[in-house]
DNA sequence: CGTGTACTTGAGTGGGCTCAAGCAGGGTGG
DNA sequence: CCACCCTGCTTGAGCCCACTCAAGTACACG
């Protein structure tokens, strides 16, 4: 089993060894050799947006590294009602909250086109079991994980801080990378991030809109982007009444 | 270095071997004369109702496991104001998440008597390094704090729900065991866990007393119980309008 | 017995929900 | 190319739940 490297090319089946995450991920502090035993039945999928990569109460097969796109994780409460609780992007890796129960806690739905690296759970955990570093690696990433959901509950869905703050907030959560770009994700799932309604949320958006914090970038409906005043945006943040 | 276990009697120091939660804590998985060497440095202390384990942004110098009482994590929003985002009870460890950044992410305050472990960081760091089960048991652990914060999530600060269904989730999850008796928050941590005002608090739970759902036990207002109709309070949970 | 803390209750207001109509753009099929 | 619909968004009118402000009560403690 000592191929070379180069050889690993994978028809259909993901090759870590090219892959720009290789040192971020899962993959990260393990040998080489491991990775050609283990990267053997990882499979690499494209979702078209909309797609769901698995539901809410299903039992967890797997879990999804994500290499490309954006995922939400969907949680229905207990009424039945959908609220979304984590945002997934590169590098997160989807169905970790499974890996002891078996069963999934959300339903994971692709907000863009996404590619992914699926690892079969049975397969996972006996890589993890053998492989103590990156044990740590991913109590460390759960500990990641745990701090970014709390200040949600924190910063996003306080009631008691009103709509325009906490829209503000999720925006400047949805810039990309530095600059003063916005994801502007469809009113619903900013709607059902916040706990607001869909009305609300778009009455906020077009008063700042309005104001010039926030402004349209292209034309169509289509554009999928906003501009932000990244200082203002800040200022009604913090409540600091823009 | 074959001293009997009955001898380590520690003045002052916790004694593992006595605890009643030798296998459900950190020490499961580990091997007594490990736990020899471990538990020296480890105190067992006291803390009243009210006091502070750790404050937020300090730099976090070990971590708690509760042996006795209840915690509330508090975590300061991006405009300032405080939420409790997590009720720590026995068998939980306080300060897990500073263990990579260092730093606490909450405030901890006692809300009643606590008896706690304090290991002191760099040693819990280097012991979890030897042992890998160790590691897993952390790694299953932070993901169960992950599903629990969820779940706060969506069944108690959504806004969408009204104040009354949201209240009973609440009390339903501050049951002790499986018994009809529900430990009674002040009103005001309440109100800060659910992000409501304390007066919209006080006025559901009164109305729920009215309505026989709930019952107040004793009468001073000392009396930390309340008195519940599960199946009651588990149809409002539900929205079935009871 | 007075003071403080926690809770209760009331009156009034307002932010966000509900219901509902209207609009834009982008497909699709004729 | 246009007519059509369909989905996603906007905007308005009215209402209601929960907030605010404020006064009042009950118990605990010194």
């Amino acid at each position: 089993m000592s191929r070379s490297l180069a050889q690993i090319t994978c028809k259909g089946r993901s090759n870590c060894f090219a892959c720009d995450l290789r040192h971020t991920m899962v993959c990260a502090d393990v040998s080489l050799e491991d990775l050609v035993a283990f990267h053997t039945p990882i499979d690499d999928l494209v979702y078209p947006a909309g797609s769901v990569l698995f539901r809410a109460g299903g039992a967890a097969t797997a879990v999804h590294c994500v290499r490309l796109g954006a995922i939400k994780l969907v949680k229905p409460d207990a009424s039945g009602d959908q609220r979304i609780v984590r945002i997934l992007k590169k590098n997160d890796v989807a169905g970790m909250e499974s890996l002891f129960s078996g069963i999934n806690q959300h339903t994971a739905v692709a907000l863009t086109e996404v590619h992914s690296c699926r690892i079969p759970m049975n397969h996972f955990h006996n890589f993890i079991a053998q492989h103590p570093a990156l044990q740590m690696r991913l109590l460390e990433r759960s500990q990641e994980t745990l701090r970014e959901v709390d200040s949600w509950l924190s910063d996003l869905v306080s009631n008691i801080v009103p709509a325009r703050v906490r829209t503000a907030r999720l925006l400047l959560r949805l810039r990309v990378g530095d600059s003063d770009r916005i994801h502007r994700l469809p009113l619903a799932d900013l709607a059902d991030i916040l706990g607001l309604t869909q009305e609300t949320v778009s009455r906020t958006i077009s008063d700042m809109i309005r104001e010039g914090v926030l402004v349209r970038v292209g034309k169509g409906m289509a554009s999928r982007h906003l501009r932000g005043d990244i200082a203002g945006l800040t200022a009604i943040a913090q409540r600091e009444e823009a």
